[in-house]
DNA sequence: AAATTTTAGGTTATTTTAAGGTTTAAATTG
DNA sequence: CAATTTAAACCTTAAAATAACCTAAAATTT
């Protein structure tokens, strides 16, 4: 498992290394630039991104990287706490949110959340594949052999999400903050018609059956 | 996983809990003397203490709860952020620490670690394991080797909490104050038909016996 | 026009109640 | 002191009530 590190601070940067050098293969770049140089390999499981840097901050790097298709999953650490700068780094893309100050251990706990969430499931070419069934972020198809169904926006993102969390009970909060965002105020009830939808679409492939009712929590994604 | 907010002031509760009620079951409590009246219940996974509050300070609060061998994890959550405060906090027993104003995510993020902490039962993913019984929160299944069985909602949580509570005596208010709620004017003979389904269900996997009643006080999960 | 959201009635599973049976321990009796 | 009775606590089951979910269709938004 290979870890990036972009953070200016070299001292933060060498501590963050030595925080988790020993579970996980580290490489470091020293500021946005760099950052998005080494993010282009696309050989990392995860990468920690400090947001205030100089050239070129965390947000351009992770947009940038979102922009070239580059679908690491990305740990914001920064100092910036006000929501507006949380809400700015999710809609970007990034997956998990840390902030100055932090505690080794929660470090550690997060990236491995964050790679048990994201790793596995995406093969090289942003595809992701469950048994025959291949959903293709690219062009947001999916087929099996040679069917294909079309799913509209929502419907492609909740199956995309709970594929890709497959073998977890996603509740219906998750779903709906993932996919509608926290502050929607959207009735949660569309996740049901959502779903109904999906099933629908699922069973013209034969795919009905994964996606399974878990009463009162949520849904689950499994054979 | 039951936390309990004990605030004065009802505005910035309610911002807590709505904060933290997508991931967590809340209570709330309005002022120190009630807070502790809350927690000698003894049913909570986490406790958000203010420290400044009328009739009886944070402090109080505290301190009495650990003198009643009431070993909650405690987060105290104050406008202080002067390093006596905090040691005194921690002197006393506090687990973690957080200064107001305070984020959402960073919230979450201290009583996750705050759970994971201190409830050493649970192994990294969400595993609870008692001999061969695995009991796994992340898709809510019960499992012996290759047998396996379906547990409903509250029955789950009824087996969870006596396991990860293994060789302590339950009372039935407790069971009932965790899963039910204590605002819950269900009759309390549900726990009866709730553990009676339970050893049902685990006698198909021969796990039944773990879990014996003590006559007049309550229930036991132990060898 | 297509995607999204709301509405509302039908369906199913869980939760609760209620009632009768069983165990336990203490009180009473032989 | 042993056997029996009693009463409380607990167990079990099945039916009733409720809450959660599904789905189609209408309304709304993009």
């Amino acid at each position: 498992m290979k870890v990036l590190i972009v953070e200016d601070d070299k001292i933060l940067s060498k501590t963050i290394e030595q925080c988790i050098c020993n579970k996980y293969d580290t490489d470091r770049a020293f500021d946005g630039a760099e950052g998005l140089i080494y993010a282009r390999q696309n050989i990392y499981d995860v990468i920690i991104l400090d947001l205030m840097m100089p050239i070129m901050s965390g947000y351009d790097v992770l947009k940038k990287m979102r922009d070239e298709k580059i679908f690491t999953p990305v740990l914001i650490l920064t100092a910036k706490d006000g929501l507006d700068d949380k809400l700015k780094g999710f809609r970007l893309g990034a997956d998990d949110y840390l902030s100055k100050p932090f505690e080794r251990e929660e470090l550690i706990a997060r990236i491995d959340a964050l790679i048990r969430r994201t790793s596995g499931n995406y093969s090289e070419n942003n595809i992701l594949e469950f048994k025959d069934l291949i959903l293709d972020l690219g062009n947001r198809k999916v087929k099996v052999g040679d069917k294909e169904i079309v799913l509209p926006g929502k419907q492609f993102d909740v199956l995309e999400y709970l594929i890709n969390s497959k073998n977890t009970i996603i509740t219906k909060d998750q779903i709906f903050d993932k996919i509608w965002g926290f502050d929607s105020d959207t009735s949660t009830n569309v996740i049901e018609v959502y779903t109904s939808g999906l099933r629908k679409e699922l069973k013209k492939i034969g795919y009905d059956q994964y996606l399974k009712t878990i009463r009162g929590v949520g849904y689950i994604w499994s054979e």
